[in-house]
DNA sequence: TCTTCGTGCTAATTCGAATTACTAATTCGA
DNA sequence: TCGAATTAGTAATTCGAATTAGCACGAAGA
């Protein structure tokens, strides 16, 4: 046992066990610079349990330069898409020994370039990053370091030479396939809830590429925008369709928050969906399929997500992966429920 | 901008700025132990920004012993309970300049005991911790550092001599208080549903209490349990109690994530809330409100909490509080909504 | 006028481990 | 048998910032 009070140090360690500060390091990193015979290495190991020493993190993260944790820069981990996702990186480098520290940014763009400068301070040795406003430049100094980066995008985007990799899910594929799959139930009229920021452009591209692939004109007064990506959006965005003199018969929310707020004025009408309103999400929170009816959305699967992006990461952190960067393409699958 | 490749340091920004290294940090630290008058503070102050210069974290913890960062031990980011007390958190110690790691124990014994081992490797200053298996006594090699935490409980707890602080929702009160609404409404013939671990015990004890209230009689037949406080454990819960010859005819879910999974299946019995049997939750979880019907719940307020665990945390951590560890007692309420 | 006290700053040391450079003793190969 | 290589180690340096010790100079006090 440790001593209370004082801290145990290789030079206490050295001491007890006959040899130099230098021994005791290369015993315990088990270095191939020198070779030390079996009888003094256990002399040392002896010292090291007698003395119950640890080593301290911050010199030798001082020397190594390597802090053995990682960043995630999300907005906010109150909204249920980033859980899941948080939770698949965590489970993605917890058996490397990483630690996750996380920043929330709120979408703000201050807030990011603020995380951004947060990073460079050292602590972390890596960064999955969900980024709405900052651009790539705007990581340079990270990326120089070198700091490896992976950042979740909503399509491929241009890469150079850092070690900044992409992983995405193809937004407005998954946007066209969910708006096709209204159209082939027989819809029409198909009008659209979004918030302002993130993935907005991508979601509303899918939704008129949709309409296009099958000839119906677009109406920009089906086109509602909230500011941001929650239910509230949904909620007032579902009660303007509702107040226009032609009614859809189907929305597509730009994500499940805004589905879910657009539910709940659709009930407060006293209507019902997919019967008098088909609503369909988008992200496949933990809470769609248990809503009445359940949420047919779009799944992005973010745990894999946020797994997959951890395996990027600590490829470039062991050095498994060198060089230019990558455009990581990811899966989405639409879930059919009760709403649509 | 920073020099591609090479590190700015205190050294550079001491050339620059034509002073010593030594100046560089007093500016830094505005130490009061020398006086650095305006102008050459000014000077030094211009250098930092011309150069970027940022402090490296692991010379300053290394002479410090502080490491500005704190730990959440929690039993899963992707419960729905935890996002919004993890952001409280957050909330509450950025302004101090503290970031926050994250520890998920998935609720399991050895996980927990594995989160406390990582923690002595000092790399955080204090700790929030829920732990369901884990006493006191598992934390005290962290405590007698001393290193101080706080945890999230669910009673009173008896407290000693070390840097421990309890805060706590009355879980027993609250679960009675939701009951007695249940009783109140007029139900006599009411169900339980909850998990098998964690804030189990006083909320059935709270449900105990409620019914003896009432003089109602116990019936253990109408307590349901599954595994884990998940929607599943509601659900089959739920048909169980509905395949019952005297059904109840309301039900007092352990959480909101059981209560969900409840009234899931009461929709898929063709029954409805609270019509034909009242459903009540507890956490308000974000979905609760956006449930059809809205979840009547009991709120802990997560976020608050998390706020306030984080600023008894920081008052130990600055000094302004020492002493025998604390007990604090948040508040709940019965959030009145459309399923009982 | 001489001492004392601030002021403003620097040199040197320190934190603990990793790493580089080097040495002494032994073994091996030709 | 002599030089090269190997083995087993140590001393010294380094990482970057914080801190301690101390110095030079001018002003105030005796």
């Amino acid at each position: 046992m440790a001593v209370r009070g004082k801290k145990v140090t290789q030079a206490d360690v050295a001491k007890r066990a006959n040899v130099s500060q230098t021994t005791v390091s290369h015993v315990l990193n088990n270095s191939t610079v020198i070779t030390v015979p079996a009888e003094t290495r256990q002399r040392v190991i002896d010292a090291i349990d007698a003395l119950g020493y640890v080593p301290d993190q911050f010199a030798r993260s001082l020397r190594t330069r390597r802090t053995m944790t990682i960043a995630a820069v999300i907005p906010d981990i109150a909204n249920p898409f980033y859980p899941a996702f948080v939770r698949g990186i965590q489970d993605g480098v917890e058996q490397s020994g990483y630690d996750l520290v996380i920043y929330n940014t709120d979408g703000a763009p201050e807030k990011e370039h603020k995380a951004v400068r947060a990073l460079q301070n050292g602590r972390v040795d890596g960064a999955i990053m969900v980024l709405f406003h900052a651009s790539a430049r705007a990581l340079s100094p990270l990326l120089e370091r070198p700091m490896p980066i992976v950042r979740l995008e909503a399509r491929i985007k241009p890469i150079g030479n850092l070690p900044l990799d992409n992983i995405f899910v193809d937004d407005t594929a998954a946007a066209r396939n969910a708006v096709t799959h209204l159209i082939e139930r027989g819809h029409t009229r198909i009008g659209m809830i979004a918030g302002n920021i993130g993935p907005r452009s991508g979601r509303v591209r899918g939704y008129e590429l949709a309409l296009a692939d099958h000839a119906i004109a677009l109406d920009q007064d089906l086109i509602r925008s909230g500011d941001q990506f929650v239910e509230t959006s949904g909620y007032a965005g579902m009660r303007e369709l509702l107040a226009l003199a032609q009614r859809p018969t189907a929305v597509f929310a730009a994500n499940d928050l805004i589905a879910m707020g657009a539910l709940l004025a659709l009930h407060e009408a006293g209507l019902r969906a997919p019967q008098d309103m088909a609503v369909i999400g988008f992200d496949d929170i933990p809470a769609a399929k248990l809503m009445n009816p359940p949420l047919t959305t779009v799944s992005q699967f973010q745990e894999s997500l946020g797994q997959r992006a951890a395996e990027l990461l600590l490829e470039r952190l062991t050095g498994r992966i060198t060089g230019a960067g990558r455009n990581i393409e990811m899966p989405y699958s639409l879930i059919i429920r009760g709403s649509a």
